[in-house]
DNA sequence: TATCAGGGCCTAG
DNA sequence: CTAGGCCCTGAT
């Protein structure tokens, strides 16, 4: 069916910006994103008009929020600069960009996999644990899994988990897949906790520290007034804003100009590329 | 081929 | 608070 999306939306951005890592592009202009047991093949036929291969109740309970299709993005880059030239110009770089709502068990597993890797060996780790434990969901002659669930990877032999690239992040992960089937830490529970409750309850688990656990409460939970620091977000601090961390001035938008500027950091303009 | 850094976290000091 | 180790990959 097709769907009609007026605000910043560019399919190459949101999946490039390094908050979800099994989104891929295929033959003809079509993208395939994958959440929790859901697929979607998506493709843009013009501006604000898209393909998809789901239907009307899917698109409105799963991938609408998964895109935060409700958030006005517009606005929100007309006004976050605040007058930094530096914010502004990374809005603008970032423009079609959004902040995914994710699965929030995936988005867990994801994060602790993303500790110390660069995002095409994040991919790879992913697609392994995918393609080992995970069901099949694609679509005929489009082969792929479901990120394996809580279950299956508690299951799952050390060696085995070992052997999708995890590393030493290997404990990190059985340490959540246990903590989680058990219901010792249930996901879906601790949703109702405010941010700082949330951030502190995800933490719980073995190779959770702050800046994983701010990336699940923004991309797992939609709570965008938490603004994840990694070492791209602090060679920005750094360089243009005087070691002083400028996102508690955001607000609850915090989260949504990381993203911006993150992705700026990541692919500067060309007038912009010192540093 | 060798080296380094990569969307950190844990532990020890 | 700071330094080092960690397991593996991708980039140079």
């Amino acid at each position: 069916m097709q769907v009609e999306i007026r605000d910043d939306f560019d399919l190459q951005k949101i999946a490039a910006c390094g908050q979800c890592f099994r989104a891929k592009p295929l033959a003809g202009g079509v993208w395939r994103f994958l959440t929790g047991r859901h697929v979607l093949y998506i493709k843009k036929l013009a501006d604000g008009l898209y393909d998809v291969s789901c239907g009307e109740a899917d698109w409105q309970a799963v991938w609408a929020p998964y895109f935060d299709l409700a958030r006005d993005y517009g606005a929100l880059r007309a006004q976050a600069d605040g007058g930094c030239p530096f914010v502004r110009d990374a809005v603008q770089c970032g423009c079609g960009l959004r902040v995914l709502r994710q699965d929030p068990w995936e988005t867990l597993v994801t994060f602790i996999i993303s500790q110390r890797k660069n995002i095409p060996a994040i991919s790879r780790a992913v697609e392994l644990l995918a393609a080992r434990f995970g069901e099949p969901v694609g679509a005929a002659g489009e082969p792929v899994c479901a990120f394996p669930t809580p279950e299956a990877l508690a299951a799952a032999a050390p060696e085995a988990l070992a052997a999708c690239s995890l590393g030493y992040r290997t404990a990190y992960v059985r340490d959540a897949a246990e903590k989680v089937s058990s219901g010792e830490l249930d996901l879906r529970a601790i949703a109702v906790l405010d941010d700082e409750a949330l951030f502190q309850a995800l933490q719980q688990v073995r190779g959770v520290g702050r800046k994983v656990a701010d990336c699940v409460c923004l991309f797992g939970y939609g709570r965008t007034a938490r603004a994840p620091v990694d070492v791209w977000i602090a060679r920005a601090i750094d360089g243009q804003f005087g070691g002083r961390n400028p996102f508690p001035a955001y607000g609850e938008n915090a989260g949504i100009v990381q993203q911006y500027i993150f992705y700026y950091q990541k692919n500067p303009t060309s007038s912009n590329r010192e540093k």
